[in-house]
RNA sequence: GGGCCUAUAGCUCAGCCUGGUUAGAGCGCUUCCCUGAUAAGGAAGAGGUCGAUGGUUCAAGUCCAUCUAGGCUCACCA
């Protein structure tokens, strides 16, 4: 049996569109589940991208890291099923319809049909679900696509529904009126998650405004004064309703240069009225209350009340931060006003239509949207003389997230979900919960759990959950939870009907409470609840699937993005903590966000989105999926691009496959069976390349239990690159002798490294899985166990002594490079000094003579005549002891004659007298570095020093001459494209004496370097070697 | 405005938790070396006020405070 031939090139794209073919035809993934399936099971859960656009490459990076730990687990052990699921309803959806048919708002939608326009969005989200399947398959992540979760399947509805209703007997389903963000283009309200996203900068008119006092003590006693008012929104002067002030703060009557007279804070007189402006009268403003004012606008008519329309409130919120402390009340648009002119009895008006624009009996502006209505106002109030002065403002103001319309606050029925009743458990649940990153957790989640709001759950849209409660005309409620049980109120409703609008809107029943027709209500749910309850809808929980579900919940992992802990994050821990008491994730994994390579967000706006389809036929999915794992923080914002991911091919793919290649070739051509390997008789290079193989088995391992792919890909690279530059590089002669422990330990080690790395490049692992190992192992890389390992075969010393050994052919490196003679002309012998190298093995020792090319080693530590010492404080040592006395002491040190102290140490402690006290120091204090004298070559580094004999001896220069030759040779057989094995004929000549005598000399060993069965010295005609320093020509032919 | 993250070489980033002598890697640039696996590898050179200021300490890139800039996020206080 031998390895398949494996090319030096690949193609990596094609490579991997090969392995997924092999992975169906073989049905991988499925024997991977099976495999696993006694093994204890570990819990994930898809979140369900939402199917309304295109996937992006962001998409990539979250469904690498959903695949990464799934993978790994499933190799140690575990059983991990892998369901995929598709968020198909929602805003979004309607959105895209919207714009594909050409829609500007919901009457087009009702004109055109609810049932036809829900027809298209379910079109929408199975054109959608379509693109990301091939995502998903394209970039090797293993999720179950054919038995995938879908929000709008009708028996995820029903679980929704059944969760609904479990919440609703709790009574924390509940309708209220409140002034909430609204959006007119949508039509709907908006949620506080989805409000978070949609905040924008905006330059808005600002205006401060008088309102001209009409009676009350001031009036009396002052005549003509105003209030001054300020707003950043001067259509809501329309509705101005009272003026509201803070009872505790100071107020005055102030004259302006001018001499007009207003009422304002005191703290603001001077800010707002300039410094020229005087204070004629102090007071609380608690004594305005009640004082009455004239508004700028009089179109709006209020109905009949004894309430202090248009007079001065109290209120607690306000304060002399901005503006005038003075704020003008308009309830419709205003949480706070609300609330407050309630408690005072006042009527609500709102001339504003809920398409955002105002009513057509308002002048001037009927018809208008609200926003546009400012520029107007803002001249008439000029106009009307109620403008004090018009500045721009700039703030940040919220839009709808994906239509950009400015939002308005606006009060209207609305269902809510009372979160703040859990609040405490929710935070309790938080506590339980381990976040990746850790700061997540008490941060940006933690803080948004303490300000937790009610959760506004109803949508006045077409395509969502629809909302199951019925009302009847009595307004009983009636909250149903499933399609079974509506059958059973309803006649006209059956159990296989689809759940959603308009279907349902046209069942109603007699309410079981007083028998009057009940309907049910219009509204749509927020689709973050659908995704929420994925945990148990995936399941159609509790219809079906019970045992399922209970075995699979709570969730070990997810892992999403950052912009997610408003959202999924959110939302599943909510609805878990409200239906079972106990939060549906135990680890959850918070991605940084993918940015391009200007460090600016991916937005199709900005047109830089890469296409992740694309990007994976450039570089391979391999490489992008090593890139998100390893290269930067995950939990960071990271800048992707084009020539970071060819970085990861050539840097850590390409190393790794020729690693891979180089193995094949030697042990084809020595016609190795691997399943002879054995890790018998092995070098002190094979015994560290394994023992690092198995500390990289337990490091990755390691990390990954952590979920730290940045830190287990960097043991992955460093291994690969030890592997290939080290390892390889200093045993190739022992390849080309096909030795079988070398070829054995290269075998073994690439075993293992291409299992630690499968999780993470599944293709290119699968591909030399398939070439070296299939063939003696099982079928696939993914259906090996991950390598185990006892503490006692990771070898501290061996891997200290190798580390040694490569700094000091660094050294001779170096040296060589100062000394100008290059590396392949012999010298005699290298000086060393470094702490514990004379204990190095044999076998290391010759690395270091081959890689620098001496012939021998010896200590420069014990020539005194060649060695100066040199000594620095250890402040490490003498800080723990000495602190505020250090600096002095490590001055007293240096001072001292360096190798007479150094002769002390060695001996024993030393006494040193440091400003007349008596104190004593040991070899630990000090930093001893010694240095080769002058005459040498010699490079240094922390301590440790090669130094070269440079003296040349006539008998080295033939061997350099004979090196130089070998490689010329060899450099010709290679372009000359002979195979390694080919022997060849070699003809040469030369007028040069030392180049003569070289050749004769070492006539043998070249010959047996490469491959030379007949040689020659005769005229050359056309030779195929020619090196002028050497003054040598030579051809070659193969041999037959 | 609040919270969080980030700031180290021209670029991309380690190092910071746990303070210690001369701050690292990769990419790019210059020169050289090695090479019958390599699209590689190595040596040297150039390139750093470790964002700023202050503090703690014998000692600060590292710990603390404040500030600046960028990003994310939350918040429409009128």
């Amino acid at each position: 049996m031998t390895y398949r031939e494996v090319p030096a090139k690949i193609d990596l794209p094609e490579m991997e569109h090969e392995i997924l073919k092999l992975w169906s035809q073989q049905d991988i993934f499925k024997k991977s589940l099976d495999k696993s399936a006694d093994g204890p099971l570990w819990v994930f859960y898809e979140g369900p991208p939402t199917a309304n656009g295109m996937p992006g490459t962001h998409h990539v990076e979250a469904r690498v890291f959903k695949d990464v730990f799934p993978r790994y687990r499933t190799m140690k052990g575990f059983n991990v099923p892998r369901k995929a699921g598709w968020d198909c309803h929602g805003l979004p959806v309607e959105l895209a319809v919207e714009k594909e048919l050409g829609f500007t708002g919901k009457q087009d939608i009702e004109k055109y049909g609810i049932a036809q326009f829900n027809d298209k969005c379910r079109e929408s989200v199975v054109r959608h679900v379509d693109a990301f399947e091939e995502m998903t398959s394209r970039m090797g992540y293993w999720v179950d696509t054919n038995q995938a979760y879908w929000t709008m399947d009708s028996s995820y509805v029903d679980s929704v529904w059944w969760s609904l209703k479990k919440i609703f007997d709790k009574g924390l389903l509940v309708q209220d009126h409140r002034v909430s963000p609204y959006c007119p283009r949508c039509g709907t309200g908006l949620s506080d998650h989805e409000l978070a996203q949609g905040y924008e900068d905006v330059v808005d008119a600002s205006v401060y405004v008088r309102f001209p006092i009409t009676s009350g003590a001031l009036k009396d006693e002052f005549g003509a004064l105003s209030l001054l008012i300020w707003t950043t929104t001067p259509w809501t002067l329309i509705s101005n309703t009272a003026a509201a002030v803070n009872g505790t703060v100071n107020y005055v009557v102030a004259k302006t240069e001018d001499g007009e007279l207003f009422v304002i804070a005191e703290a603001l007189r001077e800010k707002v009225l300039g410094e020229d402006s005087s204070v004629i009268k102090t007071f609380l403003g608690s004594t305005l209350e009640g004082t009455s004012y004239q508004r700028p606008f009089d179109w709006v008519e209020f109905p009949e009340t004894d309430s202090p329309i248009h007079t001065v409130l109290l209120a607690d919120f306000v304060t002399t931060e901005d503006g005038t402390g003075i704020v003008h009340e308009a309830p419709a648009f205003g949480a706070e006003d609300l609330a407050l002119c309630k408690s005072y009895g006042l009527p609500v008006v709102n001339p504003v239509l809920p398409d955002g624009t105002f009513n057509q009996d308002i002048p001037e502006v009927g018809g208008v949207f609200f926003k546009t209505a400012d520029a107007r106002l803002v001249q008439l109030l000029g106009e009307n003389g109620s403008l004090f002065r018009h500045l721009p403002y700039e703030h940040s103001y919220p839009h709808c997230w994906r239509c950009h319309t400015a939002l308005i606050y606006y009060a209207q029925p609305s269902w809510y979900i009372r979160t703040t009743a859990i609040k405490d458990q929710l935070i309790a649940q938080n506590e339980k919960t381990n976040w990746y990153p850790e700061t997540i957790k008490s941060g940006r989640f933690g803080d948004w759990l303490d300000n937790n709001v009610d959760w506004a759950l109803s949508r006045n849209r077409y395509w969502g959950t629809p909302l199951p409660i019925w009302r009847c005309e009595d307004a009983h409620l009636t909250c149903v939870g499933s399609r079974r049980e509506l059958a059973q109120l309803s006649s006209d409703a059956s159990v296989e009907m689809d759940p959603h609008r308009p279907f349902v809107d046209d069942i109603s029943f007699k309410c079981p409470e007083c028998e009057l027709q009940a309907n049910r209500v219009p509204e749509v749910i927020d689709c973050w609840y659908d995704s929420g309850a994925m945990p148990f809808a995936q399941w159609g929980y509790p219809e079906k699937n019970a045992d399922l579900f209970e075995n699979r919940y709570p969730a070990d992992f997810i892992c999403e993005a950052i912009d997610q802990t408003r959202g999924w994050f959110y939302t599943l821990m909510a609805i878990g903590t409200l239906i079972f008491e106990e939060s549906s994730y135990k680890n959850v994994l918070c991605l940084g966000h993918i940015l391009d390579e200007d460090g600016r967000k991916m937005s199709k706006h900005l047109g830089n989105v890469l296409e992740p389809i694309a990007l994976m036929d450039d570089h391979g999915a391999d490489a992008v999926r090593w890139f998100m794992l390893v290269s930067g923080s995950p939990w960071q914002a990271r800048r992707v691009g084009h020539g970071t991911i060819a970085e990861v091919v050539r840097k850590t793919l390409l190393t790794y496959w020729n690693t891979v290649a180089f193995q094949s070739l030697y042990a084809r051509a020595g016609s190795w069976d691997p399943t002879t390997a054995s890790l018998t008789n092995l070098t002190d290079l094979d015994r560290w390349a394994v023992a690092q193989a198995t500390r990289l088995a337990r490091d990755v391992d390691k990390a990954l239990e952590d979920f730290d792919t940045q830190r287990a890909g960097r043991f992955i690279a460093e291994y690969v690159d030890d592997l290939s530059n080290w390892y390889v590089r200093r045993s190739r002669r022992r390849f080309w002798d096909a030795e079988h422990s070398a070829l054995s330990t290269l075998h073994h080690c690439l075993k293992v490294v291409t299992q630690v790395m499968a999780p993470f490049t599944p293709f290119i692992t699968e591909r030399v899985w398939q070439d070296l190992f299939a063939t003696s192992e099982v079928e696939s890389v993914h259906l090996s166990y991950w390598p185990t390992w006892s503490d006692e075969e990771i070898d501290d010393t061996l891997r200290d002594q190798v580390e040694l050994t490569r700094r000091i052919v660094e050294l001779g490196r170096a040296a060589r490079a100062a000394s100008g003679v290059k590396t392949r002309q012999p010298l005699q012998r290298a000086l060393v000094a470094a702490a514990g190298w004379g204990e190095l093995p044999e076998g290391l020792q010759a690395q270091i003579r081959d890689e620098v090319n001496v012939i021998t080693l010896e200590s420069l530590a014990g020539t005194d005549e060649l060695v100066d010492v040199a000594i620095k404080a250890n402040f490490k040592s003498l800080g723990a002891r000495f602190a505020k006395e250090t600096p002095m002491i490590a001055k007293a040190i240096v001072a001292k004659d360096a190798r007479e102290i150094v002769d002390q140490l060695r001996i024993g402690p030393v006494e040193l007298e440091v400003e007349g006290t008596v104190i004593t120091i040991t070899l630990e204090d000090v930093v001893i570095t010694e240095v080769p004298r002058a005459g040498w070559t010699v490079a240094s580094v922390g301590g440790e020093s090669l130094a070269l004999d440079l003296a040349l001896t006539p008998e080295l220069i033939a061997q350099g001459v004979a090196r130089d030759v070998t490689r010329l040779i060899q450099d010709a057989r290679k372009t000359s494209g002979y195979d390694i094995s080919d022997r060849i004929s070699i003809v040469w000549e030369t007028s040069n004496p030392d180049t003569q005598r070289a050749m004769n000399e070492h006539r043998e060993q070249i010959c047996s370097e490469v491959l030379a069965t007949k040689w020659e010295n005769a005229s050359v005609e056309n030779p195929v070697v020619s090196d002028e320093d050497l003054d040598l020509r030579i051809s070659l032919i193969r041999s037959s």
